[in-house]
DNA sequence: CTGGGGACGGGGCCC
DNA sequence: CGGGCCCCGTCCCCA
């Protein structure tokens, strides 16, 4: 099975009408399975078993957190979130998601345009920069060559008019929760803000007894009964559910031998 | 301060 | 090409 996590899920061939889905949420929601975790293909599960660990002390040295970027937000929270730099560190050891591993490589590095932050529409100002203001901005002919759509919200850019477009929702925000008025780029993100509202958890842990509206919680969840988490000191070699808890733990001394 | 949960965003992939 | 789904990651908040 090439892609485990294209698991189809409760949702899946629903009608994409989500505005109809605001208006039964209550009821319709309730319709479907709770507590049904994907764990037959051992997605998340693997996590539990597999020795995989993240190790501060193998990333290049700019990941080690110096100042606490995050918060002033110059820099970000490290570019750890670019998909290239961990995960295919992390997939080479027979990590839990095989099929993100089955994922090619970023042929380069992903440049953050900006911090992690909350991005809202805010009404920012259109900009389309024609190629001639790319050379202004030093930017190669060859790289001004390549297929780029530009973003008139933003400075990003895109090699495909399908992501660009996909993109634009984050400014346009067309899905609108009916219940508080919070706007989303997408359905699904939509979906999973109503389960804030209705309080359906359809991931359950199966180690305890615990649900999550969001798998991606779950999967943090799933780590703390981890013996060994996925994030490593490499001083101590203590483990850590996650990222942010790594670099604090590094940060506040452990590491400091390190330099 | 640490650990964990809640909520959310983005890119990639498949249909 | 768009919709839908997934994973990864982040930020915020709380115990």
């Amino acid at each position: 099975m090439p892609r485990s996590f294209l698991v189809k899920k409760y949702f899946a061939k629903q009608k994409p009408n989500y505005s109809e889905l605001e208006y039964q949420n209550d009821t319709s929601l309730e319709t479907y399975p709770l507590a049904e975790l994907p764990s037959a293909d051992n997605s998340t599960s693997t996590c539990f078993t597999t020795g995989l660990v993240w190790d501060l002390s193998v990333l290049p040295a700019l990941y080690l957190p110096t100042a606490h970027s995050e918060a002033s937000g110059t820099s970000g929270p490290l570019d750890l979130s670019s998909p290239c730099s961990l995960s295919s560190s992390a997939s080479s050891s027979g990590e839990e998601d095989e099929g993100r591993s089955s994922d090619p490589p970023s042929p380069e590095p992903v440049i953050k345009y900006a911090p992690r932050q909350r991005m809202k529409c805010t009404g920012v100002m259109a900009h389309v920069s024609p190629p001639e203001e790319e050379e202004e901005r030093g930017e190669t002919p060859a790289m001004a060559a390549r297929p780029a759509f530009l973003c008139k919200h933003c400075p990003k850019e895109y090699t495909s008019l399908g992501a660009l477009k996909m993109h634009i929702r984050s400014h346009t925000l067309p899905c609108v929760c009916t219940t508080c008025g919070k706007a989303f780029s997408r359905p699904w993100l939509l979906r999973g803000h109503i389960r804030t509202h209705t309080g359906e958890r359809p991931f359950s842990c199966p180690h305890c007894n615990r649900a999550f509206a969001d798998r991606s919680n779950l999967r943090a969840h799933l780590q703390t009964h981890a013996e060994v988490k996925k994030y490593q000191c490499g001083v101590c070699s203590r483990t850590f559910s996650r990222m942010s808890l790594l670099q604090k733990h590094s940060s506040s001394g452990c590491c400091s031998t390190l330099g």
